[in-house]
DNA sequence: CACGCAGAGAATGTATCCAAAATATACGGT
DNA sequence: ACCGTATATTTTGGATACATTCTCTGCGTG
């Protein structure tokens, strides 16, 4: 087959960004069993392109620790283990209540007054009995956070969307139960308390603690496991960085 | 020229591996001037390789910020900024702290012993003015803390880690001086104190305050490069530490 | 029957080749 | 003299070909 080649300044993105990507997508929402052994020329044929590509992709994947160097015989993804999984949660509730305690000092009024009204917006999604209203305006309160973080914290910001990339391995299936939505209602009211005050330490307090939710509901899911989800990744567009909300 | 191919189970490292490290080492030493074209085919003629690994090489050391592809032609290691260095020591001080809030809680006794023992000789140092001596037991002190740490979290190693040689490149020139020699074993006391009290809080401020310390030091000696001035290694250099104690 | 060695096959490692794209330069027109 | 366009050069993008090495299997021997 013919390069379409696609350079990163024509707006397309290249063939080794797409083929990194969309392995990287695979991986996460575990498309691989683990220990699979994961052959570059199969790949290729899969994703029909060369080896070139592929094997580029898996070694930076590998840098990042989503796949391991099996022997001396190509690749496989690890196994899912419960202390990896607590542990990639820690780094990330520790990383986002660092960031949330360095936000309160700069934030504006006007931010939040918008973090105001995606909660006000979420409730009346709970009043409604509409769960996926309060699934959009919950993400759209972390949205607006991440933003924030994005601007003032580049590398923070880009090591906190690395953890909850890894993290989306270990959520198969996001139940969202009315239970879960009204207790993360109930962390963002908090964090937003802290945010007002303006007080760092509360901030680090408050985020970590709905972090922590969010593991426990995490590992509620986890337990009964073994679900062999063939969802085809349809996105092979240019896809933008899915920042999912914490529940 | 001929392949001396190594792979990764005879003991030797492959010519990708070993390009990637040395390159990886080049630019934390600051071999490359900021902002200079970094051409794949060059860099091959440098260290003798082809083309290929110096490009996978390229590609991963972009994925860890420390190159950035400018605009369709190469790469070029980005200029150093202060608000990078700050921001890295930040990040650095909040993943340490947190470990050593992990490890205060299943430390051993003999390991207790261990640090101590470090802290003794580095002491012996200085009465004896020996600065190599105190900065071999700080070393030794701070290697038996991330031995601890990645056997327990080994995630949260490889973060620090990281951060760790990202903020290499701000270190060009780590002149010990007396009074960052004593001030840093003061630190390490501290340490010592709070995870032998076992209070993990108490351990995240006092190993974030020893971390904001480093950065002041860093940043004394970033600002220009005639700076052998030992009055400057005290912690006023412009901007306060941005690390806030947790408490 | 088991263990070991050897050969074949398979998969990765590395280099080279060709194509595409962007920038720089030169030439011509206004 | 300046600007625009076209061409050429440089450099990266991607694929393929070749070398290397590891594994698996089969056969022979103890």
């Amino acid at each position: 087959m013919t390069a379409r080649s696609a350079r990163q300044n024509s707006g397309r993105l290249s063939v080794r960004e797409q083929t990194y990507r969309l392995l990287k997508k695979k991986i996460l929402n575990g498309h691989f069993p683990p220990e699979e052994r994961l052959v570059e020329e199969s790949l290729a044929g899969l994703l029909g392109v060369s080896r070139t590509p592929v094997r580029e992709a898996l070694h930076k994947l590998e840098l990042e620790g989503l796949v391991r160097q099996k022997g001396a015989r190509g690749f496989c993804v690890p196994a899912e283990t419960a202390e990896e999984m607590s542990e990639l949660f820690e780094i990330r509730a520790v990383l986002e209540g660092y960031a949330l305690s360095c936000l309160c000092r700069t934030i504006s009024e006007d931010d939040v007054q918008r973090l105001s009204e995606c909660i006000t917006r979420a409730e009346h999604g709970i009043l409604e009995n509409k769960l996926d209203l309060v699934f959009e305006h919950n993400t759209e309160f972390h949205d607006i956070i991440y933003q924030l973080v994005r601007k003032e914290r580049p590398r923070l910001f880009n090591l906190i969307e690395d953890m909850r990339d890894y993290i989306l391995r270990y959520r198969k299936n996001t139940l969202g139960t009315l239970r879960a939505a009204k207790r993360s209602i109930f962390g963002h009211k908090k964090i937003l308390m802290a945010l007002d005050l303006k007080d760092p330490v509360l901030c680090e307090q408050v985020m970590r603690a709905h972090i922590s939710e969010a593991e426990a509901d995490t590992a509620c899911t986890m337990t009964d496991a073994s679900s062999a989800d063939p969802q085809q990744a349809n996105n092979s567009g240019g896809q933008a960085p899915t920042v999912l909300p914490l529940k």
